[in-house]
DNA sequence: CTTGACCTATGTGTTACCAATAGGTTTTAA
DNA sequence: TTAAAACCTATTGGTAACACATAGGTCAAG
């Protein structure tokens, strides 16, 4: 099959699709008239296994080692593992990193309903995101 | 003050002040005698501001945008009201998001403690992530 | 008066693509 | 049959938000 093709398959632009080709995540053939793209099962395959594996926050270079020790006949499993320990508390941090913001964001939206839109006077720029300024600084 | 004072007011590293001031966020004014970056109060409570709102998640793009408003002498806050209130949902989407591939990495490492490090066999790449990949066509 | 710490500008590298260009190919419909 | 539509190719440049390297000018201290 060519690109478009394969892109259809996992729902992704011809363009993603040549990108990871380019970088040696998928393997292709050429078809020896006009030069084209040919790829088979595997590429189907390894292009699923990136789309999940990048969706659970692997760097397209993380999925290359994968792969070469897939490859070179090695259990890939040890160092997923070993990835997955180490995004875990990744993840959770950046989850509450998250709700914290919202926190905020929904904390200062309501506040607002009450807030006039201060016009700027030289000394505050916008009165809410400076006022979360001010709160942080006293909680540190 | 010079970029590196202000660097360590906000915490953050030269580079960073000088990118800012490339893309004039922050107003600087030039040492007649050695062409040096001067920074005041001004300077101080931009940076802090960027550094604010683009935790909050805001780009550079439109903390300009409310900068430009402000300059201008309008108040900002309308703008950073309908910035935030598109950022909230955003936000809440992508907690979910990564809530979901947290439960999912911590899931298979709980089922990895009885999995064995299955060696690649020309069908599978690794038995964990395809275990996903077929759960979540399964659901789909 | 030299060394180290600071400043300057410019250019490149990063991540994971998307878009545009310019051109060759294949399919389809008149 | 032929001409347009749809597809393919490679290369280049753009995106966000800096970090880093280069090559050089400036300044304070010993």
């Amino acid at each position: 099959m060519r690109v478009s093709e394969l892109a259809k398959r996992a729902k992704v632009t011809p363009e993603t699709v040549r990108h990871y080709t380019r970088l040696g995540l998928i393997h292709a053939q050429r078809d020896p008239n006009n030069g084209y793209q040919l790829y088979d099962k595997l590429g189907v395959q390894r292009l699923n296994f990136i789309r999940q594996a990048s969706e659970l926050g692997f760097s397209l270079k993380q999925i290359e080692e994968i792969f070469e020790q897939s490859d070179s006949g090695d259990s890939p499993c040890p160092l997923v593992r070993d990835l997955l320990q180490k995004k875990v508390p990744e993840t959770k941090a950046k989850i509450a990193q998250l709700q914290a913001h919202l926190l905020k964001m929904e904390g200062a939206l309501k506040a607002w309903e009450e807030m006039p839109d201060g016009t700027p006077d030289g000394h505050s720029i916008c009165c809410l995101i400076e006022d979360w300024e001010e709160k942080e600084s006293e909680s540190k």
